[in-house]
DNA sequence: CCCACTACTCAGTGTTACTATCTACTGGTA
DNA sequence: TACCAGTAGATAGTAACACTGAGTAGTGGG
């Protein structure tokens, strides 16, 4: 991927991904599936994985481990309600900063 | 600062500074204030400084040293032609990324 | 029997912003 | 004179994050 948006998902991806689980419960390679879909084509797996760790440690999300028909069984994640805090507080952090930027981009096309 | 606006800074404040930098040169005390007085509050004079030294490795910069009549000789940063290249750069990755994360927060007001 | 797809995990790396502290120049004031 | 606030820049050490690359397993098809 760009080295930008590299550094540019930093902070925002763990929102993502709690975004994507306010949607409806998911597992780990569904989530990457998901993400596709919605414009982050270039995520690695790997990454996914990590995020997903990092939220069960903060337990924001509960867990439930579910066979499949298709390979290994899944761990499937369903944001809780501190998950649910946690959104909303990004999606705050998200609107102040979307704001600054959008207002500093406006003033350099004066 | 939130640990939270802090992570989301990552990858975009070389941006935020560049677009400072577009709207007309200064040196590093000035652009501190500068993107205080635009809701970016809680940024440390340090980090700033950091920025400036990475952006001037870079190349994106053209720098002139300038006697001040209230303290030590000022840096004076300009934007250069490949520093224009960039923060156009930038814009594009912010632009695709805020797209993608309007979306989904959409997606979830349904 | 191998391969593709599904599904999850982990160690090591590079980049980033923060904290805390330091140097240094000017002017005002006790 | 001595001190302090404001101006101006620099840096070492730290924590957090996403990526790369590799590995482990389970299923079904050629």
């Amino acid at each position: 991927m760009g080295k930008q948006m590299t550094e540019m998902l930093k902070g925002t991806l763990e929102g993502v991904v709690l975004a994507i689980l306010a949607l409806q419960p998911a597992y780990g390679y569904e989530i990457t599936a998901r993400l596709r879909e919605r414009g982050f084509e270039d995520i690695a797996e790997g990454t996914i994985y990590a995020v997903l760790v990092r939220i069960e440690k903060r337990g924001l999300v509960d867990i439930d481990k579910v066979p499949s028909e298709k390979g290994p069984p899944r761990k499937v994640y369903t944001l809780n309600a501190a998950g649910e805090a946690s959104l909303h507080e990004f999606w705050g952090s998200w609107s102040a900063l979307e704001t600054r930027i959008d207002q500093l981009r406006t003033e350099g096309h004066e």
